[in-house]
DNA sequence: GTCAATAATGCTGTATACAAGAATAGATTT
DNA sequence: AAATCTATTCTTGTATACAGCATTATTGAC
């Protein structure tokens, strides 16, 4: 049983969120949700509050826990982060990486190559992030590989819409590509700079998502 | 009272953690830690969860709280990316920062600069922390603001030490100034380069520090 | 004498009961 | 009629009681 019933709970409150069952300023009742998990109110306290951790969450003391879905400026900011981020790693990674890994990073592009050639996106979601796990870790910086790892995490749903839109994955490829090319030959402002307009693309393409999705509700 | 019971709790264990009164790997006593605050159990397993988010203590199911320092290897690791993230902090503030923040940086320096004259470390200490935090604010990103600062924190502890090391006041405040004029210039690598370097410097320092505690203790 | 197995103790994880504060609704006053 | 104050109710924060698992010690067997 473990401890593991309040992390459980939050992995499915985290869930709910991201559906839509609970929107952005919606206030998590925790006698209700206690009763709907089946649990009491003290592991679910606990669930809230290491939701509130990761920023899902809002606890106002008194008042009680409030969903708090990032608005599009937070976002932006978010993903701005996870582009340097990810710079820091691959500069880090361009002098300490090892030929196996290497070996791993190509393995994972050839993988994405073949998703993008049968148009399955869900197989390149998983290479794509094979990929980019791979020089978090070749960072060499353990701190590092876990702080991003969490990041990258945080922005996963909004991340995983983009995929849909026209040409992505192809223009993705070929910032990959530049990525190892860059990795191989050691250098590392070059493979900073790679990560760095590979991911803040991602943020501008979410920018666009939010633009397109606001005039077509006005 | 609020919820702070348990945010009060967490501080005054960080202080006891801190004050070697836990010592890495001692394992927290629920009970003996309620008794000692007189509280139940309750608030004090919250304050224990809010500590192993910040990674003072690591939580095992079933098996308690445990006290955990980071190690040597952890804290460069730590220092290695404060450096990259002030970095980055450097980056974006080069190109956005305002001119009143510039004086406001101006200020701090001169105030530093003062500190060093008067053999003043905690004056020193408190002008240096306005400086680089008037930086993360300028980097226009209120997230990595956040996030740079709670990274900035958990360094404090072991940040503090250094100011001891003859010199390095002064050789800070030289560090200080080509970081300002950097900013000032609105160079971003620059400014990125000269904050890298002035905070990696600290690892170093401290890396050095531990070299010698070895040293003497053998 | 040593190792293993079982029992007992002590701790964490969970539930429930209680207290205190916040929000809302109703009544009274201006 | 509107606004304010008060009282009631609902919810959060805290304490305590209970259950389950882990650790340790003791006893028995090899």
């Amino acid at each position: 049983m473990e401890q593991r019933r309040a992390d459980a709970i939050a992995e499915e409150l985290e869930e709910l969120i991201f559906d839509g069952t609970f929107s952005d300023g919606d206030r998590l009742d925790e006698v209700r949700l206690a009763e709907r998990f089946r649990v009491s109110r003290t592991p679910l306290r606990e669930a809230l509050q290491r939701l509130a951790r990761s920023g899902l969450v809002e606890l106002i003391p008194r008042r009680g826990a409030f969903v708090r879905q990032p608005g599009p400026v937070e976002l932006m900011e978010m993903f701005e982060v996870m582009a340097e981020v990810e710079a820091v790693c691959g500069r880090l990674a361009a002098v300490r990486i090892s030929d196996s890994a290497l070996a791993d990073l190509h393995d994972a592009n050839q993988k994405c190559q073949a998703a993008v050639d049968c148009q399955n996106s869900e197989t390149y979601y998983i290479e794509n992030e094979r990929f980019h796990k791979i020089i978090y870790k070749q960072s060499g910086n353990s701190f590092l590989e876990t702080e991003t790892g969490n990041l990258h995490r945080r922005l996963k749903p909004f991340r995983r819409q983009q995929l849909r839109l026209r040409g992505r994955m192809a223009q993705s490829m070929a910032e990959h590509r530049s990525i190892l090319e860059a990795l191989e030959s050691g250098d590392p402002e070059a493979a900073a700079v790679a990560l760095r307009g590979h991911v803040a693309i991602q943020g501008e393409k979410f920018h666009s998502l939010m633009v397109n999705l606001k005039k077509a509700s006005a």
